[in-house]
DNA sequence: GTAACTGCAAACGCTTTGCACTCCC
DNA sequence: GGGAGTGCAAAGCGTTTGCAGTTAC
């Protein structure tokens, strides 16, 4: 997603398009492993130095609202955002935290049927799979 | 599970039996909905008058550890406890946050191929649909 | 010009922690 | 009797909220 696109979004949903608002969009939307609203500051911080928490959190519940991406609660304490709205699997190392996801045609394949037994469409979904990430384990032997 | 299986479990973990971990247990274990810590406390208090939230908290710690129950949290704040540590999915309902757990062979089929395809076992998973109950759209028309 | 947005700080809610008292074993 | 467990209250921590000052349009 290029800046043009955004700032359309914003604009059809009558939101004014400010500096920070476009650089924390663009930074969740370029990020794969789910960062937290702390871990979008500190990332932000070198190249806006007032951007604050609290405009990160507001912006954040916007996109959410837009439909651009969604709020997940893993065990830890903090909130992950993830851009990807589409069908796909977080893994998730239990160790420490990191995520990706896992998208995969015979997942789509298998959650048509588990769809179709159910009886109805959901409105949304989440699958997680834990497990134990390379780094991990390399640190463990 | 009855009171003798838990008090079992206790002591092979040398842990005391108490009249609260008792009363706490079975009540978790009981339920299906997946309770959070503040509706285990309020649903207790009338039994339990002295019965705290912090022996609670403790407590659910305790099961976690043990693995006996798991710990999920939901787009909500609070924490919900869900004694089911086998495959199955969490029907999630999303205006009123009501949970039941949908549990079916496909859901195991499906499971086993997409973890073939993975190429390794993983810890443990979690899989949460996310809907609108009866109920819900009962009150909307 | 003005309504929306930002940044700051205070408030909030759930969970964890510390500690003196109590109770299981 | 001694150590683990309970209950209470305080602390912790991520998130939300309120508000005065600022900025997009």
């Amino acid at each position: 997603m290029d800046d043009q696109e955004l700032i359309n979004i914003f604009r059809e949903n009558r939101l004014k398009v400010t500096t920070q608002r476009l650089a924390i969009c663009k930074f969740i939307v370029s990020r794969a492993d789910h960062p937290s609203a702390d871990q979008i500051y500190h990332a932000l911080k070198t190249d806006y130095p007032t951007i604050s928490l609290g405009t990160i959190y507001k912006t954040l519940g916007l996109l959410e609202e837009l439909g651009l991406i969604q709020k997940l609660r893993f065990n830890e304490s903090s909130i992950r955002y993830d851009p990807d709205m589409e069908l796909h699997i977080n893994m998730v190392c239990s160790k420490c935290g990191k995520i990706y996801d896992y998208k995969a045609d015979n997942v789509k394949k298998m959650w048509d049927s588990i769809i179709l037994d159910l009886g109805f469409k959901p409105k949304r979904q989440r699958i997680d799979i834990y497990y134990e990430c390379d780094d991990c384990k390399e640190i463990e032997s």
